[in-house]
DNA sequence: CGGTCCGGTGAGAAGTTATCACCGGTGGGA
DNA sequence: TCCCACCGGTGATAACTTCTCACCGGACCG
């Protein structure tokens, strides 16, 4: 971040072309979704013509995979910024809906359908990795009755062994595997509400999803899973 | 279905031509989704010419449209006849996640990103209530505490009141607001592995997605919720 | 002060969806 | 049996899209 804004005039203009690129983008796909976006329609609104977007950007499919990482990058930001606030579980479940009902375009452009011939990047996988960390983190704390006291019934217990056996992913973090599966299972229920909300399968059912999801969180956070 | 394979050779013929059509489309869709669908390189695979599908579709999205009304149609169909054949709330899930996996894209089509211009027909939300119907029946059988004496803690008590209060959606189906609050969690707790799994999420993590199902199903069909 | 690199343009290829006028065979009614 | 209407298919065309190419001019760096 110290050399982003770069240093020589080119790299200025070059960064900050780059940037309102990408806000056209945003605000496209906001309207339009994913598939919608059209690099000739962001270079008529910027004034120039077609495929001067491709001194900066290698093709559409670049531009997108852009896009992703810094949604993601918003993301692992947002829920970082929510535990150094000093949230617990339950303040990272509303940090998460919050940054998805701001644009859920850009969550779906993360936790969406994908493309079957897209392979994210490589440094995507580190800020998932970081975004289970800070999740881990809260888990454990929440979780302080570790060895299992309320995962003795058949379900847990065996979801717990098989991520004792199966940690990989949590990389060194000193979790138990009742926090491990906590992590998992707060990812997995909060995404399955806020996905089905946000694409409005809900709509018309006469609920409210904020109910549900709040139920969610707190069975996620209190007692027994 | 009666008369579907109409009567006159004509009809015969246009419904036949109409059924490749949607095959095509479906491989075409398994392979490279639903933004990678094209009229033309479907009617150059059956061997005749652009304009001559839209003979028998209105256009790309009405093509879209007929797929995802016979995908959800069909899962349906699935979660029904897993239901005839006398599986309960475990058994509709294993129903579900098999259908998912058959063909991710078809799961996709029907639960995934949807296109901010995009209105679902009528009669998908008649296919939706019945495929809840289906799952509120389930829901109801493994409930057989259905006052609430594991949903006395604040979570489940304060959903179900809820419920109780905006049950518009489940019509006049005889459930008890723990009924609906657990086949909602189903819902949406189930969509949340699938969807993630699909989507290739757990990709890399080292852990089987299977497990972690058989867990959150297993706790939502056990005891407290 | 000169050379080089970089950003922008216009033309053009290869696709796409979708509409148009036109034609020929098939089927149904008189 | 005949005849006409309808229906399915085609080619041309318009308006898009992404993306590549050759070219040009100005700004920046040494």
């Amino acid at each position: 971040m110290a050399d982003k804004d770069g240093r020589t005039p080119r790299e200025r203009y070059r960064n900050q072309v780059r940037a309102e690129i990408k806000e056209r983008a945003w605000e496209q796909i906001a309207t339009s979704g994913a598939p919608g976006l059209s690099l000739n329609a962001i270079a008529k609104q910027m004034g120039l013509s077609g495929p001067a977007l491709y001194r900066y950007f290698a093709g559409r499919d670049d531009l997108i995979t852009e896009l992703i990482r810094d949604a993601y990058r918003g993301l692992a930001d947002a829920v970082r910024a929510a535990a150094a606030g000093g949230a617990d579980l339950a303040g990272l479940g509303a940090a998460l809906r919050a940054w998805a009902l701001a644009d859920p375009q850009r969550y779906f452009l993360v936790y969406g359908t994908p493309v079957p011939g897209y392979h994210a990047p490589d440094d995507v996988t580190g800020i998932a990795r970081e975004i289970m960390a800070t999740l881990l983190d809260a888990a454990r704390l929440t979780d302080d009755d570790a060895d299992g006291t309320g995962g003795t019934d058949g379900a847990g217990g065996a979801l717990e062994a098989h991520l004792a056996a199966h940690r990989a992913w949590a990389g060194d973090h000193p979790a138990g595997p009742a926090a491990l599966g906590r992590a998992l299972s707060f990812w997995t229920r909060l995404h399955g509400v806020l996905s089905l909300e946000l694409a409005g399968h809900f709509t018309g059912m006469g609920f409210d999803p904020a109910v549900l999801y709040g139920a969610e969180l707190d069975r996620l956070t209190h007692a027994v899973p």
